[in-house]
RNA sequence: GACCCCAUCGUCUAGUCGGCCCAGGACACCAGUCUUUCACAUUGGUAACAGGGGUUCAAAUCCCCUUGGGGUCGCCA
């Protein structure tokens, strides 16, 4: 199947999840087919359309490891041509000057909405026959001479057959008096210049859709085929917005988060195979043309994510996860080791995400007078006979010639039963003398991840707090 | 207000064009096991077809209504 989409944002923001997933399922569904993907960027309104905003989106969409075809196309540069396409409709008949000023619209707008009808304009100059003199040429629109009645029907790829009675549509503007072309005549342009088969995008456009199909029609161009996938919500089924926290892809990098899982998590959102949800991008590739989308909204859940991201992050080498968790690091402040890769296998398990791990390494990180004692374990654990224990462990310790994980383990079971102790007296004041809680890896591990030194300190500053 | 869309456990969903589903999986949650603690792993558990009418021998699956949620009504995109 011959297969051309594209990615259309408009550069007022960073790449958010919504944006995000539809440019996902595009990229999914066109690399299955191994048709060609596209960007295009929705710069037209000048004002508020940044560079920065389209760098960052086009950097979102690099970290996430989708690759488009050929250079990005921006809108702001084919102005020309989109004006080609509204002089074609001028010519055919199929579109009207206007000179109805936007007070004058807005009150036939009122006026409809108190006789509780569809709000829209009137169509007033429809037959006027108006045209651009020398004395107000700006002052003028284009609006598309629309059909008012019959129906329009969109076939959508997931929502199936959606029919609109053309009496709810108006004369909409293609083009602004300043010569500017609306979003909808330059969408409907570009999609026909591009050569688009393929219009996947988020639901809140199928409203837009039929007043696309008519000028796909006034123009006497086949129609690509439309695709609307839900939208997605926030954890409590409200559109989401900044007050559920994270809505930016650059946000989730922040988090340290892998690119592989936010697109196999937002892949799920929407699309399913069978009960399959661990995907890597080359499986999603390959299946998802065989899964099936879903038409319902769904709710972003952080915790499944994190869920998937854990998941994915066991299928890394320890080397990779080391890399990847540098900068985490420092930006914790913290002195990179020289022993990451070690540090990294004892603490995978307990953090879901690269910024976690990060954080699950602090203590390790740390002198031992900087340690962070948690205050409610350190009264738990801290007694005469507790300091006693960590002194003759200390004096056991400092004699061992190799520090490695089973020499320590001998030593400190041998120091346990030797004295007829249970581990438990010994184990947990130990612990947070080099944790500084009550929780974490093996101690063995721990003190020859440290080094004898490091160990050794800890255990003098545990006898002195 | 008008138009459009959606509706299975708290959440994401499975449910091969009605029967094998008194509904399966996953996240989260709870409990057991493992373990020097936590975590990991593992085993088990709680939990849903929004409501009401039809159609049918048979409905989560088809139709209608109600309710709830979402989207859109710009010379923004």
């Amino acid at each position: 199947m011959k297969v051309i989409t594209r990615f259309a944002p408009s550069p007022t923001g960073h790449l958010h999840l919504g944006g995000a997933r539809t440019a996902i399922f595009n990229w999914l569904f066109t690399r299955h087919y191994q048709g060609k993907f596209y960007l295009r960027i929705e710069d037209t309104d000048t004002l508020r359309s940044r560079q920065e905003y389209t760098d960052s989106i086009l950097a979102s969409m690099n970290w996430l490891g989708l690759d488009w075809d050929d250079e990005p196309v921006y809108q702001s540069q084919r102005f020309d041509l989109y004006n080609q396409y509204v002089d074609r409709l001028l010519e055919s008949g199929h579109a009207y000057w206007c000179s109805c000023s936007p007070e004058e619209v807005e009150k036939m707008r009122e006026e409809a909405r108190a006789k509780g009808e569809k709000p829209k304009y009137n169509g007033c100059c429809r037959e006027r026959g108006l045209r651009p003199s020398p004395g107000n040429p700006e002052k003028m629109v284009v609006r598309l001479r629309a059909p008012q009645t019959g129906v329009t029907v969109l076939n959508d790829m997931v929502k199936g057959e959606v029919v609109f009675n053309n009496s709810e549509l108006d004369d909409m503007v293609l083009r602004r008096p300043d010569g500017a072309p609306t979003y909808n005549m330059a969408v409907v342009v570009d999609d026909i210049e591009m050569g688009m088969t393929h219009v996947i995008r988020g639901d809140d456009h199928v409203s837009n859709t039929p007043k696309q199909i008519l000028i796909y029609q006034a123009l006497g161009a086949d129609l690509p085929v439309f695709g609307h996938v839900p939208m997605i919500l926030g954890p409590d089924k409200q559109k989401l917005s900044k007050r559920h926290g994270a809505t930016a892809v650059i946000d989730y990098e922040k988090e340290g988060l892998l690119p592989e899982a936010l697109v196999n998590y937002l892949t799920l959102l929407g699309w399913s195979h069978g009960n399959d949800e661990f995907f890597t991008l080359e499986q999603l590739v390959k299946e998802f043309a065989n899964g099936k989308l879903n038409p319902s909204p769904s709710a972003f859940d952080p915790e499944k994510l994190a869920w998937l991201n854990h998941e994915h992050m066991k299928t890394r080498t320890a080397q990779d996860l080391a890399d990847l968790t540098v900068p985490f690091i420092k930006d914790l402040g913290l002195p990179v080791p020289g022993n990451l890769t070690a540090l990294v296998e004892m603490l995978r398990e307990r953090a879901p995400t690269l910024k976690d791990l990060a954080a699950a390494m602090t203590f390790m990180l740390v002198n031992a007078d900087e340690l962070e004692y948690d205050p409610k374990a350190l009264e738990k654990v801290l007694s005469p006979e507790s300091r006693q224990y960590i002194s003759a462990l200390q004096s056991r310790f400092s004699e061992l010639s190799s520090f490695d994980e089973s020499s320590l383990h001998e030593e400190l079971h041998g120091y346990v039963e030797a004295n007829g102790l249970k581990f438990k007296q010994v184990g947990p004041p130990l612990r947070v003398a080099l944790v500084g809680a009550l929780t974490g890896p093996d101690l063995c591990r721990i003190m020859s991840l440290l080094g004898k030194e490091q160990t050794l300190a800890r255990l003098t500053r545990f006898q002195q707090s």
